[in-house]
DNA sequence: AAAGAATGCGACTAATTATTCGCGTTTGTC
DNA sequence: GACAAACGCGAATAATTAGTCGCATTCTTT
């Protein structure tokens, strides 16, 4: 076990090679697969490189050819995740301002709506990104991506409202960030029908939070 | 390693034998404070026995004298949380009650005001709390726990509102634990003139979320 | 079809860590 | 101060798992 090592190098998390051959790209594929279906059925725990290669009707060391380390593979699934939200909120950012409250409102729900469909679309992956979550190796890297995120937030909301104080923004923009992605989680673990009244309640929440600091009582 | 044995007994947790001398009731405190202390350096990371023990200034056979495994040692000093959440709901739910607009607000705030509490007077404890929600073995126990929060959180929007549904109750009694737990870890690992901004947010938050549901609006 | 590159394999290595057990030491009791 | 019970110790055990390496197989190219 090299583990320190790994741990030394401060992780290379890009896949070790690039297939050459078609059959490797299916088994790169494969391993995903494999990894993420386990990770579904384990709930939080992430699945063991022996159970994701048996799954996956391989061996070890063929998905040491392609990752790294275990946490790569992981890291491979949510990556389609981690960077959607950036985008979809830079998206909204490049608007014109609203300029009255009907159009501050109308923004909120823009942003809300957006950041919900990463949500559904990405639905399968939730236990991936609970898992990470949970993996004290992974946890960093996802932090980063908050950081990310919520200063996103933060300058939208300066966006809709270029008085508000750096400081308020980041708060809110965590707050943000936290809420909905807390709420979303539960719904997305019951039926579409509750999902759909769970959205409505993070909406009325967002309002709520956002309202008294972008003059929208 | 007996590692199978004690998962498959679905684990003992509970205390392994009683102190019967005065220096063992202190080595269980070294103990307890050790493995607080490291959960918290460590951040979600559970410790290490060996690690506890050497903190702790003990040697490993000593910690299994009184733990029957490493997860009853966190449970123990998450005990006290997890079990002050029910005892304060319940205490909500016991007075008479409200009958019109301006009480019913007033009982949301001293649940909101009583539920806060609990946070600051554990802060501490809070790694503790995300090294167990991170933990697979652990995870299990807590959500039994939220379980039962979350059909308190329900019973109370019940006696709020009487002619309140089961599945709406419950739909929002989630919700309150989740935003309000997401939000005020958030506020914990800032500084307190923040938390109580954060405090503030969490309000309106809640009145925005259940205002619907209590005819509040 | 032959060579060489890419891929696949899985036994093996080694790191980590939970838990035990038998023995020496301390404490309380009479 | 003698005896038993409680306590403390830590080397040893054993389970788990990440990652490697040299050999075997398959593919691509000519």
């Amino acid at each position: 076990m090299k583990r320190s090592l790994s741990r030394e190098t401060r992780m290379a998390l890009e896949p070790r090679k690039q297939p050459r051959q078609e059959r490797s790209s299916k088994v790169v594929d494969r391993i995903l697969d494999a990894a993420l279906i386990l990770t579904r059925e384990q709930g939080t725990k992430t699945p063991t490189t022996l159970a994701i290669a048996r799954r996956a009707g391989l061996s070890v060391g063929s998905v040491y050819q392609y990752f790294p380390n275990k946490e790569a593979i992981l890291l491979d699934l949510a990556r389609r995740w981690l960077s959607s939200f950036p985008e979809v909120i830079a998206r909204r950012i490049k608007v014109p301002p609203p300029i009255n409250r009907d159009e501050f409102r109308q923004e909120v729900r823009k942003l809300f709506i957006d950041t919900s469909r990463i949500y559904l679309e990405n639905a399968t992956l939730m236990p991936v990104i609970e898992a990470i979550s949970g993996n004290a190796d992974l946890r960093p890297i996802q932090d980063e991506y908050d950081e990310q995120i919520i200063a996103l937030y933060a300058a939208w909301l300066q966006h809709v409202n270029p008085a508000l104080e750096d400081k308020i923004a980041s708060r809110l923009g965590v707050l943000m960030m936290d809420v909905g992605h807390a709420c979303r989680l539960v719904g997305l673990k019951r039926d579409r029908k509750t999902y759909d009244l769970i959205e409505d309640d993070v909406e009325r929440m967002w309002l709520a939070l956002v309202s008294p600091y972008l003059n929208l009582d």
